[in-house]
RNA sequence: CGGGCUGUGGCUCAGCCUGGUAGAGCGCUUCGUUCGGGACGAAGAGGUCGUGGGUUCGAAUCCCGCCAGCCCGACCA
């Protein structure tokens, strides 16, 4: 029995559905008992890892540092930035006891009551501004102190309604970088910095071409000055958000009362930003490359890139055929590629090589080598690419291959990097109209991004946002979308169109 | 926080209307055949049917309470 498809349903068939079973088929995630939590199993966080690793290092070369804060943060804390306490309000996990007392019931089983009531409750941590802000109000006196330029790895909890796998958890892991400032033009640079950072990021080890851009008013994290962001299209043509930075202005300053002595003696607010990415960007890479079959992961970022089946028809040439697949590994394993050594993995497991193909095609390993008895014989290796299709299959001489991988591997990781971008811009449009626009988000219509002449107010937003589901993803960077238009919705004279789109 | 639905072996579900103490597919184990391959056959392991109470000779099935989860909205990295 064959199936066209490793996955049912397809994604033309049902997204949604598609993505929750590609997580599944992958073995990279799991619902937890605790509600809106996952468990994130080893081939997830190992994409995790590999994108933390390779995103700290960007971080180190951009002058920031690690540090770590509590989990909990004071209730009162939350106070003190009003649009702040009010933008997180509704998602606060609020720990009000600290201690349990054990119940003996008359049935014989045990209680567990909670006792000792708090004074002051904490909140976990939705986000770490107020805190962070709390410790760099001590650490700051002087002008000299300045720049503090710290990032935090960490889980955060947001109390969501509905969660889905990577995408919307109740906790995920992240990195929020937090820094201060003297100068409002130093903190807007840091701010415009670490976008850059994330759309370079991306593009070039996610293979993700993105939108940067700036948030509207209404779309702006709370407390915020400015909010920069990187849209990216998935296949269902929906805007993802992937990575936020903020430039905070002195209101978390303010609230913190984060004060420094100047260079002529007075004292002074800190200019503040805060920009961070989440485990969504596994959510994003799955919907962004996967295909029927399950998902594909960009080379730089595979938990192996690379991994070799042994093909054992005979219980004779078994234990030859594994030692030529370990030989081989060790070799590749001394080469690098984007800087780091190839991760390499044998299977050798005793399963029958179809279903444990099947199994690394699911779960997007970039490379597939197949190697058995008359490989050995005839020096060569069959290779499969996860970004062709699964029967695909070239036989290349073992030294060839050896010399040429990590050529190979790039080869794939600018293919995804091709596709995503053919996708995207085949399905962004210019249009110019009302009806324009409600066609193209018209419930049977494909959908995408529209980018559109803009003199509307947020209430306008509000209206389109509730009629036809659809928010200003962005007002985006660079000259393609600079020009003089008339705003589609209101006739106002505007110089630069916005993106609309849904997202998720 | 509003509206709808569902809780049965690891997973997906059937059985419930018309009460008689459990079934299928997938997965798992073993054996055999097959295999440059997500195969087939046979045997087998695994469930106090969410939970508390009620009706009844007898409850997965009927009634009431509770709990949990899912979907559709509002909110969101």
């Amino acid at each position: 029995m064959s199936n066209a498809t490793a996955i049912t349903p397809t994604r033309a068939q049902d997204f949604p559905e598609w993505y929750q079973q590609v997580v599944r088929a992958a073995d990279m995630a799991e619902n937890s008992e605790v509600r809106g939590c996952m468990v994130i199993k080893p081939w997830g966080y190992g994409l995790w890892e590999n994108i933390q690793r390779q995103l700290d290092v960007k971080f180190k070369a951009t002058g920031h540092v690690n540090a770590y804060f509590p989990l909990l943060i004071p209730l009162s804390y939350l106070e003190k930035e009003a649009q702040h306490a009010e933008g997180f309000a509704t998602e606060c996990a609020v720990v009000t006891h600290h201690r349990l007392e054990a119940q003996k019931q008359p049935d014989g089983t045990t209680k567990m009551i909670p006792t000792g009531e708090l004074a002051e409750p904490f909140v976990i941590r939705p986000t770490s501004e107020t805190i962070i802000g709390a410790a760099f109000a001590r650490w700051v006196e002087s002008y000299r102190d300045l720049p503090l330029l710290i990032n935090q790895w960490c889980n955060v909890m947001r109390w969501e309604m509905r969660p889905r796998l990577f995408l919307r958890t109740a906790e995920f892991l992240w990195q929020e970088g937090h820094t201060a400032h003297e100068t409002a033009e130093e903190a807007i640079v840091e701010t415009r910095t670490m976008h850059k950072v994330y759309e370079d990021f991306m593009r070039d080890h996610l293979a993700i071409p993105v939108i940067p851009g700036e948030k509207t008013e209404r779309e702006r994290f709370p407390g915020a000055v400015q909010t920069f962001t990187v849209e990216a299209m998935v296949q269902d043509k929906k805007a993802i958000q992937a990575g936020t930075s903020h430039y905070l202005g002195q209101n978390f300053a303010k609230a913190a009362n984060i004060q420094f002595l100047g260079r002529d003696n007075t004292r002074q607010l800190a200019h503040t930003t805060s920009w961070g990415v989440s485990t969504r960007m596994i959510g994003t890479v799955i919907m962004a490359h996967g295909d029927d079959d399950g998902v594909i992961i960009p080379p730089r970022v595979a938990p192996n890139q690379i991994v070799i089946l042994p093909v054992t028809p005979k219980a004779d040439t078994r234990q030859e055929v594994i030692d030529a697949c370990e030989a081989l590994a060790q070799t590749l394993r001394t080469q690098m590629f984007a800087g780091e050594p190839l991760r390499v993995h044998v299977d050798k497991r005793d399963l029958q090589g179809g279903a444990k193909n099947w199994e690394w095609i699911k779960k997007g390993v970039p490379m597939r080598l197949e190697m058995g008895p008359r490989d050995i014989t005839s020096r060569s290796v069959a290779v499969c690419r996860r970004d062709q299709g699964p029967k695909a299959k070239e036989f290349v001489p073992k030294e060839e291959f050896i010399q040429s991988v990590t050529e190979r591997l790039q080869e794939i990781q600018d293919a995804l990097l091709a596709r995503a971008t053919a996708l995207r811009d085949a399905n962004m449009k210019k249009l110019e109209t009302l009806e324009e626009f409600k066609a193209f988000f018209a419930e049977d219509s494909e959908g995408g991004f529209a980018m559109m002449h803009w003199a509307g107010s947020s209430d306008d937003e509000d209206t389109l946002s509730k009629d036809l589901k659809v928010t200003i993803r962005c007002i985006p960077h660079g000259d393609q979308f600079a020009e003089e238009g008339k705003c589609f919705l209101t006739g106002k004279p505007s110089s630069r169109r916005v993106v609309f789109a849904r997202s998720y």
